[in-house]
DNA sequence: GTTCTTGCAAAATATTTGCAAGACG
DNA sequence: CGTCTTGCAAATATTTTGCAAGAAC
């Protein structure tokens, strides 16, 4: 699926800088911060327009936002758009960087009556094989 | 426990902004944003000085952050100061408040061979009893 | 042509840092 | 008394908002 399909499936209009930033995004095999979809990015967007597609993406549930602190924050594609399974995220504290853990799906948890859940994220927060040889 | 006893038995000097944040948070049966805790306590501390002493609890594992998104930043006792299970935290999308889930305890995942884990981080994001009925 | 999207400028908010004064043990 | 903590001022960074011009359908 490329991110003009993705696009017309979800009823979004197709813009250049929506279709650039799922383009980034779906050939990564890590989640990015929006920095690093700017860098990677032919078209020169305003950081507003990005916020903004970041937004509309994500409300529409194509793209999956990790929120690992104030400073790092990064996207993936959500999962349910290629049929992956819903996994755990694993952010490495030596390089900064966030990793689709596929092989570790996440359990959606019972909730007590009356509550409702919309997502399930799971952040493990660690050393990467790469970091620790170092 | 208390908080004295609690900034002892880590090693921490005893302030009355660390003393006051603590018994805040002890108090506290939901997780709380630096405002919350900042509007419970007598003493008028800067703003800087509590980023500060969150950190320093945090450090030594006392206090535990949990980040739901960039304006919704919110700490809790760490479990294992209490001797609790270590366990899911619920964000509510309508209310904003974050709350600790016992019932529900994260299983600590396996990772690949390299990995390290120091912290695992479940949060469940939807709508809770109280907000559901409105 | 109508509606949604973009760019620009400006604002809101959370968080961090350096440094001198003050408190803890 | 030496070391850690605080308060103040200022800086950093992300994210949001209003508004007019431009693009998608």
């Amino acid at each position: 699926m490329n991110p003009a399909e993705v696009l017309q499936r979800h009823h979004l209009k197709r813009t250049s800088c929506r279709e650039g930033i799922l383009d980034v995004i779906m050939r990564s095999d890590k989640a990015m911060s929006e920095n690093e979809i700017r860098e990677k990015l032919a078209g020169n967007y305003d950081r507003t327009t990005f916020y903004r597609s970041f937004k509309t993406l994500e409300e529409s549930r194509i793209l999956h936002r990790i929120v690992v602190d104030h400073l790092n924050v990064r996207y993936a594609i959500d999962p349910a758009v290629n049929s992956n399974p819903l996994h755990a995220h694993f952010y490495c504290e030596a390089c900064n960087e966030v990793k689709c853990m596929e092989m570790i799906p996440v359990a959606v948890p019972v909730l007590p009556k009356g509550y409702t859940a919309n997502e399930t994220e799971v952040i493990i927060k660690g050393v990467c094989h790469h970091c620790q040889d170092k």
